[in-house]
DNA sequence: TGAGGAATAGACCATTGGTCGGTATAATAG
DNA sequence: CTATTATACCGACCAATGGTCTATTCCTCA
């Protein structure tokens, strides 16, 4: 086999995205080192000599998705015209959004991410989500508790509130995009919305405030961005639906 | 070898019993097939003849762990002195002090039960468990809201969120397990206090109650429990601490 | 008693994650 | 422009794993 030499940079970049697609597809357990490897057109030496072990792969395939997850709510966090509470909104609504918008992009990764064999991925990323992640709720939830706009005695605790709320959405946005038919998906979709508003309502309660201060995302939007995609699905959901095994 | 013939029942029941040390001890992924057998007695061919698989396996141990907790909670679910809000309060209570005895019956066990090894298995028996509870909470609920005492507009989604606060407890007991020092231990019990007293006051509030409705558990108790069986460690969690390999 | 199914044994298999000795290429020093 | 070293890469090899298969023994019941 000729030897193809490639910045280092690069080459772990490929194999991190080959890794993800076959991981998401086909589960963490299912998808084999080989198929990665074959995938990504290398050797079991090249691999073990970027990863030490197919654990440590997924361990970084997580660290990249919380790290590109924080950058992408980067400048809601530097925002200085927002107060506390206008924060978390921005915050909640921001990474509802990129959840649906991920979501309807790649439909059948989707799909598949909630499935069991998916649920040691899943958790990694989670986990490498909410450490990147908590830090930042904390701060501001207790910015919001010193000037007075929320009232709770456990920042750190609600913060893990909200990121429980956050997880559980993910669950429910799995199976709106699991339902066969679209008269499923229109129930899901209802059942969506719901479990967001008693979020809502749960938090404002979690935090001392009126009911209707804190608001993620718009009602309505989930449809239509979904209405929208399922017209005019995208071609990498498409492919990743076809190549089944 | 000689040829050992048990009751069906038995040895489905002693192997259940095995792997279920085997996986609580080394995880399920390195809990190997062959371990099972071997520390059940049997042959390759006598275990798949119980068992399809070793998921299945896996499968019908969280079935069992399912169907034991539910059992726990019989009576409380049949008492028909309570009223909406005393049941739950007393489900609550009960699954969160077998939870606790569990952790001290089994130190060692619960040690390792949160390693990220165990999240399959972990994750299994929160599912069986959710599938079993869950129409319970709700029909719970249910009630409370006929008769005024709950006011939410999403009973399922409030058992949900029961349930999510249930299995967070499960990690803030597992961080309390795992801290070496027994200043850590301290530091970690009063974590675990201060994320109930978080988790009851957020409950009432989402249910509409009055502040301090919600109890889950005599404050102190884990203390309590903790400190008895530090003093007096179980004779299986010491033999399953030792067993490393 | 004997036939047939349930229960058990263990050799065997493909595949898996991981190791290892070696080779080509890039970077650096002389 | 070499010589040397470090890095990237290759692929044969390995033990262990989950799973299959055939053969045997035991129990049941007609």
């Amino acid at each position: 086999m000729p030897r193809i030499v490639k910045h280092p940079e690069l080459r772990r970049e490929e194999l991190l995205n080959h890794a993800q697609a076959l991981f998401l597809t086909h589960g963490y357990d299912k998808a084999s080192l080989n198929d990665v490897i074959a995938a990504a057109g290398i050797s079991k030496g090249a691999f073990y000599h970027y990863f030490p072990s197919k654990e440590a792969l997924l361990e970084a395939l997580a660290e990249r998705f919380a790290r590109q997850a924080l950058a992408g709510v980067q400048d809601v966090l530097a925002d200085p015209a927002l107060d506390p509470l206008g924060r978390l909104n921005a915050l909640l609504a921001k990474s509802r959004q990129a959840k649906i918008e991920t979501a309807a992009e790649a439909w059948a990764l989707f799909e598949t991410l909630f499935r069991p064999e998916n649920l040691v991925l899943f958790h990694r990323i989670n986990l490498a989500a909410s450490a990147s992640f908590s830090p930042v709720l904390v701060e501001i939830i207790r910015q919001g508790v010193e000037d007075g706009t929320f009232r709770t005695f456990d920042a750190e605790g609600v913060a893990d509130i909200v990121m429980q709320f956050g997880m559980a959405t993910h669950d429910v946005i799995a199976k709106a995009f699991a339902s066969g038919s679209d008269a499923d998906l229109e129930i899901a979709i209802e059942a969506l919305e719901k479990r967001v508003r008693l979020y809502e309502i749960a938090l404002d309660r979690i935090l001392g405030l009126p009911d209707g201060s804190i608001r993620i995302g718009e009602p309505g939007y989930v449809r239509a961005v979904m209405a929208a995609r399922r017209a005019n699905p995208s071609p990498s959901a498409a492919a990743a639906s076809r190549k089944s095994r």
